[in-house]
RNA sequence: GGGCAGGUACCCAAGUGGACAAAGGGGGCAGACUGUAAAUCUGUUGCCAUCGGCUUCCAAGGUUCGAAUCCUUGCCUGCCCA
């Protein structure tokens, strides 16, 4: 029996999926989207407010890139109205309003880094704004009508919180009534979002239904963990990987992952073949993917430099060809003494690479700092000073600067 | 509008007149161990300094020899009642 091509694309878009609301849905779209040779709309929707694309955003960027392949429509939508608002997802924070000006950067920014995935010729780029700011009050109220506070309750986000005693306010309610009245304006047959997003993609197909349409299918893609390998990959939490990062960073972020992290990674952002990862040295095959990823946004001779530079400071613990820091000392620094010198933790201290001297003082009694790979522990140290030679440091683990003096 | 309970360091959370730069946990950092890590163990985690000093417990005032702790006002949060 051969493969028919609805079947074939079932498959691809299928592939790594958490879910998909309806399925049979979705497949009846599949088939007669082949039928009239009408590409589906396929809507996918980012927040403006953080135009540093990381690793996490890739996971459902990938599957678009899928749809794309299939010669599907892929909509990126860009809420920049939805922005002023703040996704109520998650840790709740105040999140300012963006300027017109800042948005389009922003929007810029966003195209730059996923049309490193996606063909730019094959996507079409949003924004929200568009019908949101030209939305009447009383249109809104009508919108709003279409929900109610309960069901919102239902969201576990909405739902915990109340629970806990925290502050919802009524804004975040109209969060998800916007996101779902995209998909109104967008006619979308596909919604894309990550499980977090599983209620406003719902009630997407709730207001189209409202609203006359067909409800979109709803596909969601699984959360990346973020570099802690517990919690979600996202900007705020600091545990994320940035498209760009600089080279070194990312190399060194995707190194400092644990083994297991490392296959999840590999399963979600690679094509790579899971039993020839797994069979390989966890070390080696985590050098790898460093490689993978570095290469694909910054490209193959930053990626082997980076792996260069990597393995340089970390498995051989050798001084860096480009330092963290230089300092250049001259005899004003030094409090006018006979014999030039400046105090263990006046040095550490200068190549600002630690928050204060306090600090410096703590790394240095801890063994965390080297003057020519020498471990200095006296945080009363004098360290006489050379003219004209230069004193390689280790702060801690990883940061390394080199201090020359200078006597005239 | 009324009543009640709260706001402590990066986060959570103890402390309810002096022994508090402030317990404990998480996170971070350093050291040991390793295969880069992770896990584990140890230390450390306001600032400046040699003993020692300085600035912190929502904000502003006040009481006191002395306040994170008591009082007043304000701001913020939650619950209950209307």
């Amino acid at each position: 029996m051969t493969v028919t091509e609805l079947e074939r694309q079932v498959e691809l878009i299928l592939r790594g999926v958490v879910e998909v609301i309806q399925r049979s849905e979705l497949e009846s779209k599949l088939a007669r989207s082949l039928k009239e040779k009408r590409p589906l709309r396929v809507k996918a929707g980012f927040d403006p407010t953080a135009p540093d694309l990381h690793l996490g955003h890739t996971v459902l960027i990938h599957k678009l890139k899928h749809f794309q392949e299939l010669g599907h429509q892929v909509i990126f939508l860009i809420g920049d109205f939805t922005g002023m608002i703040g996704d109520p997802t998650g840790v709740s924070e105040t999140r300012v309003a963006l300027t017109k000006e800042k948005v389009q950067e922003n929007a810029t920014t966003y195209e730059r880094q996923i049309f490193k995935i996606l063909d730019p010729q094959k996507t079409t780029v949003v924004f929200n704004s568009q019908w949101m700011s030209a939305m009447k009050a009383e249109e809104l109220i009508q919108l709003s009508a279409h929900y109610n506070v309960a069901r919102m309750l239902e969201r576990e986000d909405f739902h915990k919180r109340y629970h806990e005693q925290k502050p919802i306010s009524i804004h975040e309610f109209l969060y998800p009534l916007i996101q779902g009245y995209d998909s109104v304006a967008l006619k979308a047959d596909v919604e894309l979002g990550g499980t977090d997003q599983k209620f406003n993609l719902l009630v997407g197909r709730d207001l189209q239904r409202a609203y006359g349409q067909e409800p979109q299918a709803v596909i969601t893609m699984p959360l990346l963990e973020g570099t802690d390998g517990v919690r979600k990959m996202s900007k705020s939490l600091g545990n994320y990987i940035a498209l760009e990062d600089q080279p070194q960073d990312m190399f060194g972020k995707l190194m400092s992952i644990s083994d297991q992290l490392m296959l999840r990674y590999y399963e979600l952002l690679t094509s790579q073949d899971m039993a020839e990862v797994k069979a390989a040295h966890p070390m080696q095959a985590k050098q790898k993917l460093a490689e993978l990823v570095v290469d694909r946004y910054h490209g193959a001779e930053a990626a082997a430099r980076a792996k260069n530079e990597f393995v340089q400071r970390f498995s051989e613990k050798e001084f860096p060809d480009e330092p963290d820091a230089r300092v250049l000392l001259t005899a004003v620094d030094l409090s006018g003494q006979a014999v030039p010198s400046i105090g263990l933790v006046e040095l550490v201290s200068r190549t600002k690479l630690v928050p204060s001297k306090s600090e410096a003082r703590r790394l240095i009694v801890q063994g965390g700092v080297e003057v020519d790979e020498e471990k200095l522990t006296d945080p009363n140290a004098t360290i006489p000073l050379t003219a004209g030679r230069q004193y390689r440091l280790r702060i801690g683990r990883r940061k390394f600067a080199i201090v020359e003096y200078k006597a005239s």
